[in-house]
DNA sequence: CATATTGACTTGAAATATGAAAGAGGTTGG
DNA sequence: CCAACCTCTTTCATATTTCAAGTCAATATG
């Protein structure tokens, strides 16, 4: 389904989608158009969902980076997920697992005041166990 | 430091980072090149880290979403960190974190089996507790 | 075997976007 | 008040994208 130029073409627009696609096209060794084409393939096939872009979430103003690990105690989610639909600008991701808890809940935060306010509304509902990120490395090279 | 207009401009971008500057500049009131001066700017100050793309990764062969506590058992977590680094593809994200367990990393697996011989081989340096990520929802309304 | 058919790429011309320079308008500080 | 400074707009040369043919190779069809 993918075939190696298709790859190649991936790895680029994942480290810089604003390329041109003429640029696009000699990195993958395809003229501008070949390699628009096989971009409008992927957009179509679903494979590529959306362009964007990666802030710095320091500098816009949300500096603590939360994973908090949700135990709903009623059966009923309903309430927590409407409490998450009122702090939307708080919430990254919220992952239905499998495992230990329901959900986990990836936030960020302007401040721990804020954070504390939102534990203290969010214990009405659930109960949760709380993960701070210190840092974020992917290996000893980064 | 970041004006109203910097806060649309950045929403924009963040739904769509390939949009021609004269149509962002439409979209937020402003020509093309005052829109593209202000990015240029966000970029310099690094509130704009990169461009990308996001991906429908079980398009792109790798299904099986996980988080994965760590809990090192030796006070040296190098040859955990080079362990990571020797499985990059898998391997999204690794924070550290405070609370329980010393890191939280987020993989991506083609499969269960090749999900299994991560887990036996990440044993050799760490303990660790598995989650599956079964769904990714938002809220009531995603 | 000759001939359609298909898919992926290239070419070239027109439409569109970008980037640099010069100018207009508003705000700040001496 | 005036000069300096920002930010935005206008203009125009340059670069990119888009669209319509056209080429080429591989595969299927009579």
């Amino acid at each position: 389904m993918l075939d190696h130029t298709d790859k190649e073409i991936l790895k680029e627009l994942l480290e810089n989608s604003r390329i041109s696609m003429k640029q696009l096209g000699e990195k993958v060794h395809l003229t501008g158009q070949a390699a628009a084409n096989r971009v409008l393939k992927l957009e179509e096939e679903g494979v590529i969902e959306n362009y964007t872009v990666t802030l710095n979430q320091a500098k816009i103003g949300y500096p603590v980076h939360t994973f908090i690990n949700i135990y709903t105690k009623s059966t009923k989610h309903d309430p927590y997920l409407s409490f998450l639909d009122k702090h939307q600008a708080y919430v990254k991701n919220n992952y239905k697992i499998s495992g230990d808890g329901c959900y986990l809940l990836e936030c960020r935060f302007p401040d721990n005041s804020e954070l504390d306010e939102f534990l203290t509304e969010l214990n009405h509902y659930t109960n949760y166990k709380l993960s701070i990120v210190i840092n974020k490395r992917n290996g000893l090279t980064t």
